[in-house]
DNA sequence: CATTTTAGTAAACTACATTTACCTTGAGAA
DNA sequence: TTCTCAAGGTAAATGTAGTTTACTAAAATG
């Protein structure tokens, strides 16, 4: 048992080896995640609920169509319909009619949305501040890097 | 323009120094919770729900308390016990007062339990076989080991 | 011009998590 | 000891949010 280390989240030690991908990329996303929702509720964004985050998360949704934020985030277009519904009654964005296309509706921040973008941005700038500060700029880079790598590859596809 | 990336996911292009560290550590986890979930269906185990996948998160719900799981998966103790329910039905796992503090009840995988736990592991170690394979043997250890040191630091808590 | 596919919307249904509440046990104070 | 309170576990009610089902209109296809 030489080579295990102490881990303060569970009960057990844990060795560096049983970690699996997995585990290693869902929990600091998954504290990035909670912690944006926190600040952004603090922030004067009280009304917005967690499942809201999937119309703000990267590229945003300014510009883009229902149907492709649905399947950027992974769900029914009906649900993402509800969402878009929610966060239009709350003034943070409005569907107007596609140019062009009749059928097709298109999305646009307000100027409320457009502030929880850019905060939601802040937080993740100041977040990724303290992770240069651990990790030391280098290494920081180079996760981002190896990270960038990864999302190019069809690994994630 | 110069220092754009096509991107086959958005429309848009998309700038490497645009993607922040949390896009960057979501969108593969995603994909792998997706898959495990996915081909843990189709190995034999079609009556695990999404939600089910919170207990069997590393280093898995074997011997622990439902109180420990619950702040684990980040839920409450009664959405937690909810879903203990649901396995114990299911055959997975069950709950068995724990010796010594009999206010205290302990989980135990079942067979198929561990069948599960296993069979997820199993994937989990194709997927960094794959992974490996992609990013090369080098720099893939060395992104584990940049999230391991992430994981290790306070910048999780 | 008829058929099929796609975007958008709405209602019904279902799943699941939080809230509220209660029981029991263990720990610590009085 | 005895009282009080915190903690583990459980259950029911409530609320939210998702899929399913169903429909309309427009674009694409034949």
């Amino acid at each position: 048992m030489t080579n295990l280390r102490k881990n303060s989240r569970h009960a057990t030690t844990v060795a560096t080896k049983d970690m699996l991908i997995g585990a290693l990329l869902r929990v600091p996303a998954e504290a990035i995640h909670r912690r944006i929702i926190r600040e952004l509720n603090a922030a004067g964004f009280g009304d917005l609920s967690l499942p809201h985050m999937a119309i703000f998360r990267f590229p945003g949704p300014d510009g883009a169509r229902p149907v492709v934020l649905a399947q950027r985030a992974g769900m029914s277009k009906q649900a993402m319909n509800r969402l878009l519904g929610s966060l239009e009654e709350l003034g943070y964005l409005k569907r107007s009619d596609a140019p062009g296309e009749s059928r097709a509706r298109i999305v646009r921040l307000t100027r409320r949305g457009h502030a929880v973008y850019a905060r939601a941005i802040d937080i993740l700038e100041e977040i990724e501040h303290e992770w240069n500060a651990e990790l030391g700029r280098e290494d920081f880079v180079r996760l981002k890097q190896l990270l960038f790598r990864v999302w190019e590859s069809p690994l994630v596809r």
